[in-house]
This record gives structure tokens, C-alpha cells and sequence, in this order.
RNA sequence: GGAGAGGUGGCUGAGUGGUCGAAAGCGCCGGUUUUGAAAACCGGUGAGGGGGUAACCCCUCCGUGAGUUCGAAUCUCACCCUCUCCGCCA
């Protein structure tokens, strides 16, 4: 959510901004009237208010002393009668702002974050921005499979009887691959709590209504989300682990000192993302649930592009160590997510699609987030609470790195070289072999 | 799942229709005193919104939402949450 001086004063700017989000402008325009509708409501209902008050006084003296005073007491019954009309008018122009603020906030809540002044335009992933790129893709003497191949062949992988159990768009991870995938979350948590200071964190994986609006999925992409249950007792499935930490300080103000926090944790993810049947449509890219560790950071204002580029780091080490080839894209302003002002995302290189795939998306969110779920912090003791900065990232998803480790790390035989660092988390589980120094997934010959 | 109790300011806790945004205590901040600290004493100490150049003024908030009333922390209804006991379970 914006601040509403945002579209009370200077639309111009906003408008400009929602351009180069693919956001309609005109939503400003009603904004705006809105905004003013609101502010002329307050005055006339405070002022009858403020008068009602004085009276309820003024009649609470009278009522003590008519006892002694039967006179006094009629004058009482004809104040009170004045004020049943002003309670009236105070009633329905209450009823009249309410409506107004309903309409606010449904408006408000479905604007998009501002880009950041150093985020390109652009209205798709074509005009995002190579920042940096880490490895060579791996070369290859023989066509490369991809992970479905290899993951069957190996009998790590089963999406047949996954789509008996749940439809499509589910796995099964069997012996040797459910173990990969595991290390794979246990080596991130590992070294994001380990050497990067962050915090462990176990949330609910089901979420009620206000805290999927506090970071920003509700109201406007309620059909990508699962819902449980009946009506009575709501609750969504998180589709990250962003929304159970964001929201951990959510209508709290922290004290002095207590910021930078930050934290990390494992969830599944799941996404209906209805819109997006078509694309992906075979293995493990696009799924309805997978398996991810998050980072998420709560920074003062000044701080948070550099905390940015810190998480960024974070989230690349994970690569690095696995040995895994990668880029830094820098998205442009039209292929952010929604509550971003700015977002990097590392793509790791997949050999079977010879292209760079998403695998993970840090971002600053600024006080888009906080102002939503009203996320304060007092710089001093005696200070004005103020907004805090979230961030978040993927370090990293884990199903994505899954595939790969499978796509980069494969020989002529559809076998699997694991990773050095995963060694200590594999060493000796059933599916794995010693080649000498090396830990291999070894397909049945 | 069954039965009961309860949700008030940073914390403890009073308040059951009328100057109650809320007693008292603790905590915190400032001051006096002190060589310094403690103690003692004095004063201050929530958030959001609206108006004003400003000093400052006004409105709202006692779990959440609706209702009754001239007036609600206080009465009514619904919901959420917490605690205790029993049952069940990892």
C-alpha cells in the first residue's frame, strides 16, 4: 500500500509510476476523489461529534442536579432530545465514510509498489538487466537430458503416480532424490544461519486473510492461492515462506536497537497460479507445491538498498558453493512483483533448456509491505514510530536447484555428481556411491 | 471434542451507563538532591486520523465487528484469541 498523500497530492508522479508497472492510471483519478470524499466526511462528522461530546457532558451535570431541581431536569430531556437528531446525522454520515473508506482501501490495496529510481522500464522480462554472471555453462560431449529424464531413469522422480495422488503439477521424490532435496534445504539453512546471521524460523504454513493482505497476495491475487476449509475458518496455504516471517511483526512497533532482524526458513510453497497453465507445463519447473527457504529482512529506511545487495550475496553463495553457473538479472519496472521496488533475480543455467531459469527472486519492498501490516520501529526511545523496510528472498528454491544439480552434474550415463558440500549431508545414504573423492547418483545399468 | 474462566495503556491491575484515554503500582524519560550511583521527591510518559505558519485544538481507539442509548471500557449479539480441567493425540 501507498501512503495516501501519494494520490491525494501529487498524482502526476503516481501516474507515471503506474505506467511503467502496467497499471491503469485512471485508478488515480478515483483515488483521488475518493481521498478527498473521505477528508470532507471527517470534518462535518468530527465537528458533530466534537459537539455531542460537550453535551454529553453538559447534560451528565444537569442530570445531577435535577434531583434537587425539577426544572433543571426538563431542561435536561430537551438537551437530550436535541442531541438524539445530531446522533442521527453523526450515524449516517458515519455510515457514508465507512463506504468511502471501504472503497479506499479496496482501491488502494490493489495498487503496485513504486519502482526504484534505479530500476529500468520495461513492460516484460526482455528489458530486464544482466548485472553479473557467475560460472561457465558445463560443456557437454553428448546431448544433455533434462531432469525429467534423469530423474525417472534414476527413479528419483515420479510425476504419473504424483498426478494419481493429487492431479498435475505435483511430485513424488523418491530414495536418493528425497534425500538430495532435503540436503539441498539443510545446507541453505545451514549457511544463511550459520555465516550470514540469519535467524531460524519454523512459521505456520496456513495463513487467515489479513496476513496474506499484509504482504501484499490479498485482495487482488486471491485465484493463485489454496484456500482450506469452510467458510467459517479461512486460512490460505502460504505460497512462500515470506508471508509468515513478513508478517511476524506485523501492528507491532519495535524498539530502539532491535533492527536490522533477520530471518530464514524452510516451507513448502503452494501456488494455484491459474493463469499460467501452458508454460512449463512438464517436471519440476512449475509446480503447485514446492519446497523453498526463504530469507526475509526487517531494515531501517536509510539501510535498505544496501541490506538488498547483501541478501543478493547471500542468495548467490548458495550457488557458488553448489558449483552451479548463474546470472544477476536486474528486473525492469514492469516484471517486478507486486509489492517490489526493486528485485534481482538469479537465474541458474539449465543445460537440457540451454537457457537461464529463475531460481531465485530477492527484493525490496520498502514500506509497501510494513505500511500494509503496519510494521514500525522507533529509531529512539522518545522518537515517532516509523515504517520499516522489508525484504525478501529466495535462498533459493529448492526444487529448482534440484533440477540443476541433476541437468549440470550429469555424465553420458544419466549418472549425478553431487556437490562437494552436500558430501557431509549424503555421505553413506542408500542411492549414493563413492567414486574415490567423488559422491555419485548412479543409474541402474 | 466436552466443561469453565478471561481478554483494559510497555507490564501488573482497578473500573459494570455520564468530564474515563481510563485509578494505583511497576517500568521508562527528564529534573531536584548526591563526589558518583542508589534511595527519596517532583514532573512527564500510547497509537491513528483531522485542522492550524505555530503554540495548540478536535475526533477515534479498553480483543474484533455489529447493535441498544442523548451518551458505552461498562448493556446485547456474533466472531477471534488466551488460560484451566476432562477426553484424544505426535
Amino acid at each position: 500500500m501507498l501512503d495516501a498523500r501519494f494520490f491525494q497530492e501529487d498524482s502526476a508522479e503516481l501516474e507515471k509510476a503506474l505506467q511503467r508497472r502496467n497499471a491503469d492510471p485512471a485508478l488515480i483519478q478515483r483515488l483521488n476523489e475518493l481521498a478527498k470524499s473521505r477528508k470532507h466526511l471527517i470534518q462535518r462528522t468530527e465537528t458533530l461529534k466534537a459537539q455531542r461530546n460537550k453535551a454529553s457532558q453538559e447534560i451528565a451535570q444537569l442530570k445531577a442536579k435535577a434531583k434537587s431541581n425539577p426544572s433543571v431536569a426538563t431542561e435536561a430531556e430537551r438537551r437530550i432530545s436535541e442531541m438524539k437528531e445530531v446522533g442521527d446525522q453523526i450515524k449516517a454520515l458515519d455510515t457514508e465514510l465507512a463506504q468511502v473508506e471501504d472503497q479506499l482501501s479496496y482501491e488502494s490495496y490493489r495498487i503496485p509498489n513504486i519502482p526504484h529510481s534505479s530500476v529500468p522500464d520495461g513492460i516484460s522480462s526482455a528489458a530486464n538487466v544482466e548485472v553479473r554472471k557467475w560460472g561457465s555453462s558445463p560443456t557437454f560431449e553428448f546431448e544433455p537430458k533434462d531432469h525429467i529424464a534423469l530423474g525417472e531413469r534414476l527413479g528419483v522422480l515420479d510425476f504419473e503416480r504424483a498426478s494419481k495422488l493429487s492431479g498435475a503439477r505435483f511430485a513424488l521424490y523418491f530414495g536418493a532424490g528425497a534425500a538430495l532435496e532435503r540436503a539441498l534445504i539443510q545446507f541453505m539453512l545451514d549457511l544463511h544461519t550459520r555465516e550470514h546471521g540469519y535467524q531460524e524460523v519454523i512459521p505456520p504454513f496456513l495463513v487467515n486473510r489479513d496476513t496474506m493482505t499484509g504482504t501484499g497476495q490479498l485482495p487482488k491475487f486471491e485465484q493463485d492461492l489454496f484456500k482450506t476449509g469452510v467458510e467459517e475458518r479461512e486460512l490460505f496455504l502460504v505460497p512462500t515462506a515470506e508471508v509468515p516471517l513478513t508478517n511476524i511483526f506485523s501492528n507491532e512497533i519495535l524498539e530502539p536497537g532491535r533492527l536490522p532482524v533477520y530471518f530464514t526458513a524452510y516451507s513448502p510453497c503452494f501456488r494455484s497460479e491459474a493463469g499460467s497453465y501452458g508454460k512449463d507445463t512438464r517436471g519440476l519447473i512449475r509446480q503447485h507445491q514446492f519446497q523453498k527457504v526463504e530469507l526475509v529482512k526487517f531494515v531501517e529506511p536509510e539501510k535498505s538498498y544496501d541490506e538488498l545487495e547483501a541478501m543478493v550475496k547471500n542468495a548467490e553463495r548458495v550457488l557458488q558453493l553448489l558449483e552451479l553457473p548463474y546470472r544477476v538479472m536486474l528486473l525492469c519496472s514492469g516484471d517486478m512483483g507486486f509489492g517490489a521496488a526493486k528485485t534481482y533475480d538469479l537465474e541458474v543455467w539449465l543445460p537440457a533448456q540451454r537457457a537461464y531459469r529463475e531460481i531465485s527472486s530477492c527484493s525490496n519492498c520498502e514500506d509497501f509491505q510494513a505500511r500494509r501490516a503496519k510494521i514500525r520501529f522507533r529509531q529512539e526511545a522518545q522518537g515517532k514510530p516509523r515504517f520499516a523496510h522489508t525484504l525478501n528472498g529466495s535462498g533459493l528454491a529448492a526444487g529448482r536447484t534440484f533440477i540443476a544439480i541433476l541437468e549440470n552434474f550429469q555424465d553420458k550415463e544419466g549418472n549425478i555428481q553431487i556437490p562437494k558440500v552436500l558430501h557431509r549431508y549424503l555421505e553413506g545414504a542408500p542411492g549414493f556411491s563413492r567414486r574415490g573423492a567423488e559422491l555419485w547418483i548412479l543409474a541402474k545399468s
